[in-house]
DNA sequence: AGGCAGTTTTG
DNA sequence: CAAAAC
DNA sequence: GCCT
């Protein structure tokens, strides 16, 4: 039911999305876009090159329609066909986003990569959440229903429910993915991919420097017209390169991301077999139509020479050169330097269409006339490095949807539009010719930028003029393609326009120095989809983050909101002018030396300084210096700094700071106009109320205006430029007064509220109306203060029973880690650390921690040297062998997970206090919304673990300082409490809010920025949360973590967990007696108490059959014995049907002579399935402790690997945008088993109770 | 000045 | 996509 | 907050 409403849901949207798009029956010429070739003159043998070591490289074609060293004007290109049929297309996005998502995308021996990251389908949902989310509350927010035409509004209420609900419910759902519009946000290039229609339009925006591609090589893209169907082959064989693909080697690239399954080689391919071949989904791999690129086709690759740029192979049709754009490139490593074979451009019509038959949704009626199907195989042996390059294709849409387009008889032609400014746009609409409008647009132009740019967009570039009837297409000089987003983004709100957003595909190439150069293709990031109303542009960008917490944004009072925080409106014009004059005069003041001034002069001085925008030299790189004067533009500000008479120096400077930041800082209070007032009194983590109120000439804070929040220097500070696009947390958009505009994220204002009484001002949450409030975005939390509470009274636990372990779990026998048996209690014993102990022994307490110091040290600094791999415990015949000398690892030593415990006595610390306070005063940081916060507590911890196992009591500042991991901050705290016994910071720290917000955080499913938000929203207890007061939003999960508040913050005994697991354990096994089940996480670990239950389950494959669908059949007779009785979250096959995750609430069994009115309290239970292949890596994980994971990853990173619950994995590459999108999914190194894991990371065995780090 | 683990589910 | 969670 |  609720499937088919999502199904319903998501139809609708699609059908609704392209139909705003002007998507439905536009039609386009084929074109396809190409790499000419690519050099790499960097082989880096097996080891990771550090990024910085890595130019970016921006690849332009020598024959590039421009000559200009930089791309003058950014220009937009529409291809038609899929991108997906370009070499760098979004086909596997799609893919990921249809119903039989993995299935489809692999062809029989397509094992090669499966480069999505999935993300697709996903982010186009969130963005279309996002999008609204960011700009006001999108529920609150009423936009009527979508209008045919450029709709005047965004989208409606109803809409964006569809959007939700569709988006929850996913691809599963829907046979008609929803375009792939994938963007990386602030990319130069951007593009977006329409699947219904099969287009792609891509824009480059100006700035783009050809030599920028200089340091790692060329390469040409081109966009050639795509005869008919077939070119494609022999166009993509020539970019693949090889011939078709040698099945035999098929080391295959693993895919971390999508099941292990899905991305394994041959090795998988009967487990593959059985998991499929059970009855599922078809497998996936066989298109009929497949096979191996024809060896006419197929032509060489273009070899890459060490200092030539390749040339194009033969038979390649003469492209007609086009525009290429590669963002940066950047190096990964690859362990396998055998063949990989990596699919080509697959084939997706076959399970498309199949898709679309039971969906029911009829796709865009051009398909691209590409033949599609096919499988463009490559090789790649010897490869050793991975390059990997953004290109970003985008499309822009006019008020009427997509760039007109005229149909040619059954031809379509491609245009682009040249754009300037809505209003062009707006008159090329009216238009229906689009000459006359383009030239409008183009005079209008600012000129000079394009003459260079004899974009033209039809196809008839420079080098190649084909395209016949270009609508729009420019003549020669006029940079026909030009394309500003930014504008449209914040035209007049009367103009409308819909807005697609962009994409961005990454490809990566992997190449090996004389090889062939493969090309695989990655989508790193999907944006959704969306339409915007110039007006929602607006006030989004601006308020942003106050919509989501203030509710509607049309009243008045919002409106009025809005204006004050808006970027170019008149508070700001009036300040300045009004400041003119004065300025003129105050003029060379600024500059002189020591002028003494009081801070209203100083302050009406800085309105005669220029805010001077970074220098062009600047203007290449570094955005956060290049916008700088961008930061605080729109805002005017008040400084309170408490100084009775001159400003001093540091006053000064942070006006100085907001002046060149392009913010203003008032000279007199007015309430008029100022949008924020700075709390920058003597103690800044005390902001002092009575001198604020003094200095604004007020009585009370009620006084200041509700709309203009008072914070401290910490906010403003906040600000920084992130990617357009960038939706994330409190940004708005400021025009960079060339016409474009940038995205400037700050911290919420709550966040830094001076005083608490206040916390409520400006944007943050709740408004005025009391009407709803907050989008509701927040969903879970993890240990709240109260749970951490609870716990620490049994937690000291630790080592004892753990005996019981044993009779509960079978799985052990491959778990290398026999559960603790009473032969080995958590007590350590010499065994398992040898060396450690004779360490330990020989040296002095004092001189172990310090070794242990030294080591850690020496680890980080040692990252070169390459240890003879010795393994404390490792298993000499273990893979481990194999695995470190392929990579040429380097041993390094020194992390947290590497020691396997500190063996002083936490009894008798002889820090006990510091460690105390200390301890204190993480909690309450660790209450608080901000990074900083959160960071700090990391390193808190770490700070804390030192002092722990220090063994002498610390005397002095130097002594503290020395130990690594405290610091300059820290050691002074631990003076003062030597000194004083007493730490200050924690009274400071420790606001009245923290007790409060403490509380909110006990309830599952809320952290600190909701507990923030409904404090500022005037909540003080958990009655007040349970009655709604003034609007709050409470999630379903929350309203359980709220109903079971005692419950959940109560670590239940060591034997309840077990009493509950085997009882589970029993139903499983009835379900299928093959079943691996275990009991993990701090159990396992042998803990006396556990915060929750954490079973594992998995199941071996070799009889033929998986764990597929015994969650769903456990879950339910679970529920009917009684057992579970809440969820929290339900599991989500989305990309295999063997990885799941329920998490729940369960009850215990009864004991014997209990009844049912014996009280037991509701536990927290997660279920985790996964595949066979995983067990080893989910092991590790599901084992903890959190802080022992955390450092394992940490060194498998730093050994050039990427851990996690799947596997471990060479050959990752994350972008450095965005840490969590992938640009290298890497290959699968183990994960079988956590020796082998243990092992290649040079980690010594551990038993799980030996993991314990926190 | 950036990294500090890496992932899933919800709204 | 942010937030919360594991 | 600490470290590189
Ligand atoms: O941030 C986290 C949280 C958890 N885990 C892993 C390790 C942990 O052991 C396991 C189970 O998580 P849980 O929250 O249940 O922790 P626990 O170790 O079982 O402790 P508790 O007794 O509080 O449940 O999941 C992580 O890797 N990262
Ligand atoms: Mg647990």
């Amino acid at each position: 039911m609720a499937l088919q409403r999502a199904q319903l849901n998501s139809r609708r949207l699609y059908s609704e999305l392209d139909r705003r798009m002007g998507l439905e029956d536009e039609g386009w010429e084929t074109y396809l876009m190409r790499i000419r070739g690519v050099e790499f003159n960097e082989f880096h043998n097996g080891n990771v090159i550090p990024r910085e070591q890595v130019a970016p490289v921006l690849m332009l074609g020598d024959d590039a329609p421009w000559d200009a060293q930089r791309v003058p004007r950014a220009l937009s290109l529409r291809l038609d066909g899929d991108i997906e049929d370009i070499p760098f297309g979004l086909g596997e996005c799609k893919a990921s986003g249809t119903e039989p998502p993995p299935q489809s995308l692999l062809g029989p021996d397509a094992k090669g990569q499966q480069s999505i990251q999935g993300a697709s389908w996903d982010s186009f949902m969130a963005d279309i959440y996002g999008k609204p989310q960011s700009t006001a509350n999108p529920r609150a927010k009423s936009i009527p229903k979508a209008q045919a035409g450029p709709s005047e509004e965004g989208i409606s209420d109803s809409f964006m429910a569809d959007v939700y609900g569709a988006g929850s419910k996913k691809p599963r759902d829907t046979g008609k993915q929803p375009s792939p519009v994938i963007t990386t946000p602030g990319s130069p290039i951007q593009a977006v991919h329409q699947p219904s229609t099969g287009m792609s339009d891509l824009v480059i925006h100006e700035g783009l420097r050809k030599q920028d591609g200089a340091a790692l090589g060329q390469g040409i893209a081109e966009v050639s017209r795509q005869s008919e169907g077939g070119t494609a082959d022999s166009f993509m064989a020539e970019i693949y390169g090889a011939g078709p693909k040698d099945p035999q080697k098929d080391k295959s690239i693993q895919t971390p991301q999508p099941s292990l399954r899905r991305s394994a080689g041959s090795e998988y391919d009967s487990f593959m077999g059985d998991v499929y071949g059970a009855g599922a989904a078809p497998k996936p791999s066989h298109n009929p139509s497949e096979k191996p690129p024809s060896p006419a086709h197929v032509s060489p690759v273009a070899q890459p020479t060490s200092g030539g740029v390749p040339i194009p192979s033969s038979g390649v049709p003469p492209s007609n050169l086009r525009y290429l754009m590669a963002e940066e490139t950047r190096l990964g490593l690859i362990r396998n330097e055998s063949q990989f074979s990596i699919p080509g451009i697959r084939s997706r019509d076959r399970d498309e269409s199949a898709m679309e038959g039971s969906s029911g949704v009829q796709s865009g009626p051009s398909r691209s006339n590409i033949e599609l199907g096919r499988e463009a195989p490559m090789r790649v042996s010897s490869v050793s490095t991975s390059y990997v390059i953004s290109l970003h294709f985008c499309r822009a849409y006019s008020a009427t949807g997509l760039l007109p387009s005229s149909r040619t008889g059954k031809r379509k032609v491609s245009r682009m539009l040249p754009r300037d400014g809505l209003k062009k746009q707006k008159s090329i609409l009216g238009s229906r010719d689009g000459q006359a409008s383009v030239s409008e647009t183009l005079s209008s132009l600012k000129g000079g930028a394009l003459d260079s740019l004899p974009i033209d967009v039809d196809g008839a570039g420079p080098s190649a003029p084909r395209r016949s009837s270009p609508v729009l297409a420019p003549q020669s000089d006029e940079p026909s393609a030009i394309e500003d987003f930014s504008r449209i983004a914040t035209a007049p709100p009367r103009l409308t326009t819909q807005r697609k957003a962009y994409s961005a595909v990454e490809t990566s190439l992997l190449t090996t120095p004389g090889d062939s150069p493969a090309v695989r293709r990655t989508v790193t990031f999907a944006a959704g989809a969306q339409m915007l109303r110039a007006p929602l542009a607006i006030s989004g960008s601006s308020t942003s983050s106050t919509s989501a917490i203030t509710g509607k944004g049309k009243g008045k009072a919002s409106m009025k909101k809005l204006a004050s925080l808006m970027p170019p409106p008149v508070v700001t014009l009036r300040a300045n002018t009004s400041r003119q004059a004065l300025i003129k005069k105050g003029k060379g003041k600024g500059k002189e030396p020591v002028v003494h001034m009081t801070a209203a002069e100083y302050a009406q001085t800085l309105q005669s300084k220029p805010v001077v925008p970074a220098t062009a030299a600047v203007s290449g790189g570094d955005s956060q210096r290049k916008w700088r004067h961008l930061l605080l533009k729109g805002f005017t500000f008040f400084y309170v700094s408490g100084e009775l008479t001159y400003a001093s120096q540091s006053t000064k400077k942070r006006m100085d700071y907001i002046h060149c930041r392009g913010g203003v800082v008032l000279s007199t209070y007015d309430p008029e106009l100022v949008t924020h007032i700075i709390v920058d009194t003597a103690n800044p983590d005390k902001p002092d109320a009575g001198v604020t109120l003094r200095t604004l000439g007020l009585k009370k804070l009620g006084d200041i205006p509700d709309h203009v929040p008072t914070v401290k220097w910490k906010w403003v500070n906040s600000a920084k430029v992130v990617p357009n696009g960038d939706r994330a947390g409190n940004f708005r958009k400021v025009a960079d007064g060339n016409g474009g505009y940038v995205t400037v994220r700050m911290d919420w204002e709550f966040m830094h509220s001076a005083f608490i009484a206040r916390v409520h001002a400006g944007k943050g949450f709740k408004n005025t109306e009391g009407n709803e409030k907050d989008k509701g975005k927040g969903k879970t939390k993890p240990k709240t203060a109260a749970q951490r509470k609870e716990g620490e009274n049994s937690e000291e636990e630790d080592n004892d029973s753990a005996a019981d372990i044993s009779d509960i779990s079978n799985f052990t026998q491959d778990a290398p880690s026999p559960p603790p048996s009473a032969a080995e209690p958590p007590t350590y014993q010499s065994t398992s650390f040898p060396n450690e102990q004779e360490i330990c022994n020989k040296s002095d307490p004092l001189g172990e921690f310090e070794a242990l110091a030294k080591a850690e040290k020496e680890a980080e600094l040692a990252r070169e040297r390459e240890l003879a791999s010795e393994f404390v415990n490792a298993d000499p015949k273990d893979p481990t062998s194999i695995h470190q000398p392929s990579h040429g690892t380097h041993n390094l030593q020194g992390f947290l997970c590497d020691a396997p415990k500190s063996n002083s006595p936490t009894s008798n610390c002889p820090n006990q206090d510091i460690v105390d306070k200390l301890e204190a005063l993480m909690e309450l940081h660790r209450a608080k919304p901000t990074e900083e916060d959160k960071w700090r507590v990391y390193s808190y911890s770490k700070s804390i673990r030192k002092l722990r196992i220090y063994p002498h009591r610390i005397t002095s500042y130097d002594e503290a300082r020395n130990i690594p991991g405290i610091g300059d901050k820290t050691a002074l705290k631990i003076k003062e409490i030597l000194e004083t016994g007493e730490l200050r910071r924690i009274e400071i720290e420790h606001t009245d809010d923290l007790d409060v917000v403490n509380l909110f955080q006990g309830i599952y499913g809320v952290g600190q920025h909701i507990a923030y938000m409904w404090y500022s929203a005037g909540c003080r207890t958990l009655d007040n949360i349970r009655e709604r007061k003034n609007g709050i939003k409470v999630s379903d999960v929350q309203e359980i973590g709220l109903k079971y508040y005692n419950d959940i913050n109560t670590r239940m005994p060591r034997v309840e967990a077990g009493e509950i697991f085997t009882a589970i354990k029993r139903i499983a096994v009835s379900i299928d007696p093959h079943l691996y089940i275990e009991i993990m996480g701090s159990y396992r670990r042998g803990k006396v108490t556990c915060g929750d239950i954490d079973i594992l389950i998995t199941r071996p494959t070799d009889d033929g059959n998986t764990h597929e669908g015994v969650l769903i059949t456990l879950l339910s007779a679970l529920q009917h014995e009684g057992i579970i009785r809440e969820y929290l979250s339900m599991p989500d096959f989305k990309d295999d049907p063997l990885e799941a995750v329920y998490r729940g609430l369960c009850i215990r069994p009864l004991r014997e002579g209990e009844d049912h009115d014996t009280k037991r309290l509701m536990r927290r239970i997660d279920i985790l399935t996964v595949p066979y292949k995983s067990r080893g890596a989910a092991l590790i994980y599901y084992t903890g402790d959190d802080i022992f994971n955390r450092s394992l990853r940490l060194k498998a990173n730093k050994m050039g690997y990427s851990l996690n619950q799947r596997g471990l994995f060479a050959g990752v590459v994350r972008s450095t945008e965005n840490k969590m999108i992938k640009t290298c999914d890497g290959h699968i190194i183990a994960s079988e088993s956590e020796e082998e894991i243990f092992g290649i990371l040079g980690v010594p065995w551990q038993e799980p109770w030996e993991r314990v780090r926190s």
